[in-house]
This record gives structure tokens, sequence and C-alpha cells, in this order.
DNA sequence: ATAGTATTTAGAATTATTCTAATTCAGATT
DNA sequence: AATCTGAATTAGAATAATTCTAAATACTAT
């Protein structure tokens, strides 16, 4: 399991008692305790951009008797009703992002870690032409290269 | 397996003898019997955006002793020098992509087709603020929703 | 409290990908 | 044409990611 770390400008809501809680419910879920310990860790966790590995683990600090296939639910449930983003940046395990903004991801191909890039795409189809009849839900914008520390560092060397 | 299909402007070169070999070293690769059914069948079938497990079935119906191994070794090598794209688009498996021209991927919520759209992003990063320092190499824009065929459907329904 | 439905659980099953160590091959050199 | 050398290929095992299954439990509305 990698470490993974990030940047980013998205301020995920102080996780306390009741706002996971309200969020959960206000996007029409059932709020069940696993369902808000998935979602606060993920909250708690933005910058990493978690697999469901990571959460799970993580959550399993919080509760115990959490199993894998509830993290894998809780997640599918939240990304059915918009509260998080599945990531597809590798063919390894799929990240997971609480941030709805519309943003970019970069994922550093020396160092591993995955960056958030701020600002909108207009029009909402990141500039690519989008033929009359499709209807698009969703746009995922993933971009590749050299992160600032890891290009330094190839100078030095 | 699931069968796809997808539509494409993009015209895969003839494959003729020595014309995928020619390719392939060209991109500076070693030429061997393996890469050229692998890139071979990925030029044939580049409208459906096939997983490794499809390529791999395909060039075993040319070259029956081809091993899994040998698909994944041989469409990293494509990949690492740029006559094959890798396209994550769902947690399923990575589809592979001859296409390099830029263009965008969709998927069809509903029927699960891929389809390319043509296009090119200005500026390169379509549309997001990169931070100073960082170099971005390669920028994959994946969107979903519903096709024409599909948003037909639903309305007669 | 009770029924009815959705959720959770453990673990097995499946699927995707990577690894390993022995063998074979492509291309350069003699 | 024969030889050399590092790179590529192979089968199969190993690992990792995800999904499935059936039984138990927890919510929600009565």
């Amino acid at each position: 399991m990698k470490d993974v770390k990030a940047r980013t400008v998205f301020v995920p809501p102080h996780r306390e008692r009741g706002v996971v809680h309200a969020r959960i419910a206000e996007a029409g879920l059932r709020s069940t305790a696993q369902r808000s310990v998935v979602y606060g860790v993920l909250l708690d966790h933005a910058k990493e951009h978690p697999t469901a590995d990571e959460i799970f683990m993580q959550a399993k600090t919080e509760k115990p008797e959490i199993s894998m296939a509830t993290v894998y639910n809780c997640l599918d449930a939240l990304v059915k009703h918009h509260l998080v983003k599945q990531v597809h940046l590798e063919r390894a395990a799929t990240r997971y992002c609480p941030n709805m903004d519309e943003h970019a991801h970069f994922l550093c191909e020396t160092c591993g870690e995955v960056w958030d890039f701020e600002g909108a795409a207009k029009p909402r189809t990141s500039g690519f032409r989008v033929p009359s009849g499709f209807s698009v839900t969703q746009t995922e914008v993933n971009m590749r290269g050299v992160c600032p520390a890891c290009a330094e560092q190839e100078v030095v060397r």
C-alpha cells in the first residue's frame, strides 16, 4: 500500500457529530453507522485520494467490525448519490475523492502522488466536441507528468 | 466478456505484412512476432477499445502459443513507446486504444459501449489550470452519459 | 413491538494483473 | 552462416482488486 499525498484547495467540511450524517441524509441515502464512517474517512483524507482498501483499514480503526464488502457497498452508494467521485488513474486500484467541485487529477509518474488541479473547464466537456444526441453527465480529466519536487530532483541528479 | 462497439473517425492503417512491423521498429522497439500480433489486433479492433483479455483471445487465433503475460508485456511496451494508450474508464479492466490523435472517450452508462470523441482540447490541459512547476505529458478525458441509441429507447419506454 | 426492506457481514469466488525462473529469440558481430 | 548477448516470451503460480452469496442485523413505518 503506497503512501500518497496530494494538495487541494478543497476544504472538507469539519467532521463532527451530525454533519456527516446530515450530508448523507440530504443526498437521499439512509444514514447508517458504516456509511458515516466511510464518508468521514474520505473527508478526513480527501488529499490522499485513498483506495477502497486504504479506506477499509482506516475505517476499521473507528469501527472494527466493518467489512470490505461494506466499504465497497458504501462507496458505491456514495458515488451513486453524488457525494463521492471515483478516480481511475492507473491500472491499479480505483481511488475515491469527496471533492465534488469540478477539478482535474494529476498523477506524478515519478513519485506516484496524486494532486487536485482546480479550475472548471468551460464548456463542461473540456473542449472536446460532443456529437449531438449524446448526453454527458460526468467528465473526468486525468493528467500525468512530473510534479515540481520530482522535477527538481532530476535536475540535481 | 462484454461485447463492446464504438464509433470513431480514426482510420487505423491498413494491416498488411510489414506495416505493423515497421511502425513498431520506428517507435524504437525490437519487433517481435508477438508485438506485431498484439499491435495488429489492436489496430483491427480500435473501435472496440479491447481489454488485455480480449486482445489475448483474439491474438491466440493468430498465434496460439502466445501467453497472457506476453500480452501485458507487449501492451506495456507499446504504451511506453507511444503507439497505444491505456484508457481507464471503469473499476473494471483497463482498455487499450491505438488511436494516438487527441480525443476523449465516452462511456454509455446504459449499454456500456465506448465511443471516441474527436477534437483537440486547447489548451492541451483541457481548460484546467496547471500550477506552475508541473509538467504534463499526457491528458486523459473520460466522459460518461447516455448514447443516442439508449436515449431513444428510454423515451420509447 | 412487529413486519418488511435495506444493509451488513464473513468468507468464498471471480477477475485482473504481476511475478518468477527457465527457455527462446532478434539483431549485432564475427 | 554460426555465435553471442541481452531482451522477450512462456507457463503457471502468486497477488491484488472486486464481486458474489446467503445468513444475520438494523432501520423505518406502522
